[in-house]
DNA sequence: CGGATATCGTTAGCGAAAGTAATGAGTCAT
DNA sequence: ATGACTCATTACTTTCGCTAACGATATCCG
């Protein structure tokens, strides 16, 4: 097996997850490595992008659903409050916990990432067959989904 | 747009870049925590993998695969080569470039890796519909091509 | 030829970001 | 009401990437 044909590889499940492991891996450095605007940090604008997406969450839902741990997450909420992107409020009914949501600056600064932080991505997207981002579009949902499980 | 649908996000580029950022960021992560085996970092794995794939390669070859910078990928093939999982020769044309190759040990642990690394993921994709996977295979492959754009 | 320039890998040093362990505040059950 | 549990935070460590600078080799050109 010393030069294996990909799409060898991909059709048993360990082979697929071997090879979208290492995809994903690459793929999520050259994201890190690409961004333009480095005042963010990928972490961050996904907890702008989950927010915007699910409204007030706690610290502790926001980790999981992230996939760091608290105190990471307690990081980057620290972060973006000190920028006045997002807000805590204390939990009406249990005082142990916050409620996270977005400013109204937030919820501008998340718009422009729609519009502006994805450009090198976007621009690779362009770049494909309206058949090939179909996949992609069914492929995010379904890592979503695998990212949660 | 305070709970968007994920379908709409995604009829754009833009928005279709925002949501796979955050998917395989996430993804990421999650692969990063799940690896039973904390011996081996997924930047090092991806290596052995490549290896595997692509024979011999120079350190500068990897590091441009592997979408890092030539210092990194340094430490990476020290780190395996102190395993002995990798090892390295002089290019015979041109001496100031090495040679990487797996080990025989390397390859098994590449081939442990396909049975028990992905272990995780498998059991996820498992879970997926035929279709789903399909889907899947067709996306790791574009993904491949947008890491490498 | 032979010296300037370029390339390859490595070393050194730094910074970002995630993890673990320990702490403090608040809740809940007995 | 006290003891166990949960949530968030703080303190500290580890991992992993980067840039800059260096030594060795190769290539180009006068």
């Amino acid at each position: 097996m010393k030069h294996p044909d990909l799409s060898q590889q991909t059709r048993t499940d360990a082979g697929l997850a071997a090879v979208l492991r290492v995809a994903v891996g690459r793929l999520a450095r050259r994201l890190r490595a690409q961004r333009s605007d480095t005042s963010m940090s990928l972490g961050q604008s996904a907890v702008l992008f989950t927010l915007a997406r699910h409204g007030r969450m706690t610290p502790g839902e926001l980790a999981e659903h992230e996939k760091v741990q608290p105190p990471s997450m307690t990081r980057i909420i620290t972060n973006l409050e000190g920028r006045g992107l997002v807000c805590k409020m204390r939990h009406p009914d249990d005082r142990r916990q916050q409620l996270v949501e977005l400013t109204a600056t937030g919820l501008e600064v998340v718009q422009a990432d729609q519009r502006q932080r994805e450009a090198w991505l976007a621009q690779r997207l362009r770049e494909l067959t309206a058949a090939e981002k179909a996949t992609l579009r069914k492929a995010a949902e379904i890592l979503e989904r695998l990212s949660q499980a």
